[in-house]
DNA sequence: TTTCTCTTACTGACGAGTAAGTAATGTGTG
DNA sequence: CACACATTACTTACTCGTCAGTAAGAGAAA
């Protein structure tokens, strides 16, 4: 039984250099096309519905084209998603994160952005709705996205109260639990992509920008007044 | 060119009579059985993902027994969703459907209850998401839902502002658009449907329960608290 | 001449819908 | 009441389409 694989280490002529090659900078490009593709192919018809071929006709190639460059449909998606991490995160940059209440006057701010690109929400919403569905290959990523968020958003939170008290707000000046920062922030994030689901069904019906605006600032207020305000349904 | 099909009333013996016979009870019975099923099946994996065949075998029949009944695959998604609008107002028999604060506790007490049924939360979830892509058989239903909600609770916010004012409560006398109490309706449905996804990923971080009461309770609060509520992003 | 990019051509699987047939269950007629 | 025959409730066995993934090779680049 001889060894089909040519041998590789044991003769081979020293003079030969392993020739690693790579990535030329036309490919990245390419890859990048197509990973914007299948972004839009997921965004408008979810991961399932959308099909490898369509995404290849977009740029111009065949599906099997697309499969040489990313292996299977789902390490496709898997890239999309990373590279929409990366594009984010550019978009950044020069900028810091904003912390305090700048991060909740960035969020009002993407909101308004994100009202005249629905593709780019739409795209968002799908693949978080379908991540919930039994052995999603997104649903790992969306659920750490929804953990860094609230991380975040809990993060801004604090640093807002604890200025207030700094500069002597004795309205502030009640228990301050990491629950309670955790409840606000997933409330945040949950109105925010639930008006956006409302919003693609039915724009003239609600305005993404405006209700976005109303419902931070409602559950900011609220987390601020802290313990002492009226429950209205006691 | 003679016409193909019998002739039916022309001279076709007086004496036959059409014969209608129709559903009996047990067939009645086998379809819930199919529109269940559905349910878990269309709930679980989504519309596009879920087969036929899986629905078929989950009633112990096959998927050509399950087109008999329904004919094809989107008329059966229509009937689950009727058939659980159906089904929700049955629920609610005897009891009215509650108007003002009422409705606010309601919703928090649903929150409360469809902690406990996952599967159910999950349908709804998943339906809702694939909703918003392109041609998506269930987008009509769904968008018609969030609009009927939006009514709903628009309505009990406006019974809750005027009994406030009836009772003299000089807190209320601002001016009261319907634009502001759709956008606080939205915002309410909102938040609930983004903390259940969330909450579907990752039941340990997010306490749907008390989250949707939080949620209610801020926007509830900031909407009564009108236009003289300080607005901590100014 | 090797490596990369991509095509053509194919496989295998699966899924919705159709067609034809069968067994059971009624229903109208004599 | 009995018989004939509609009608129902399915099954089996297809068709047709789609889609992910594979294999082999061609042309270009390095």
């Amino acid at each position: 039984m001889t060894d089909a694989t040519p041998a590789r280490s044991a003769d081979a002529a020293p003079t030969r250099t392993p020739r690693p090659r790579r990535t030329r900078p036309a490919t990245l490009e390419r890859r990048e096309e197509i990973l914007r593709a299948a972004m839009r192919v997921f965004g408008s018809k979810g991961y399932h519905q959308g099909s490898l071929a369509e995404v290849a006709e977009q740029v111009g190639i065949t599906h099997a084209g697309v499969l040489h460059h990313f292996g299977s449909k789902d390490r496709l998606l898997t890239e999309v998603l990373e590279f929409r991490d990366r594009v984010d995160v550019e978009h950044l940059e020069g900028q810091h994160i904003p912390g305090g209440l700048d991060l909740f006057r960035h969020l009002v701010k993407t909101a308004a952005i994100n009202a005249e690109r629905p593709g780019i929400v739409q795209a968002y919403t799908v693949l978080t709705g379908e991540a919930v569905t039994d052995g999603h290959p997104a649903s790992a990523w969306v659920t750490e996205r929804f953990t860094g968020l609230r991380a975040d958003i809990a993060g801004a939170l604090r640093e807002v109260i604890e200025e207030r008290r700094a500069a002597g707000d004795t309205d502030t000046d009640y228990e301050l639990t990491d629950a309670a920062l955790d409840l606000a922030a997933s409330t945040i994030i949950g109105a925010m992509d639930g008006l956006q689901i409302q919003w693609l069904l039915d724009p003239e019906a609600v305005d993404l920008a405006e209700s976005t605006a109303f419902a931070i600032e409602a559950i900011l207020a609220s987390t601020l007044a802290g313990a002492r305000r009226p429950r209205p349904l006691d």
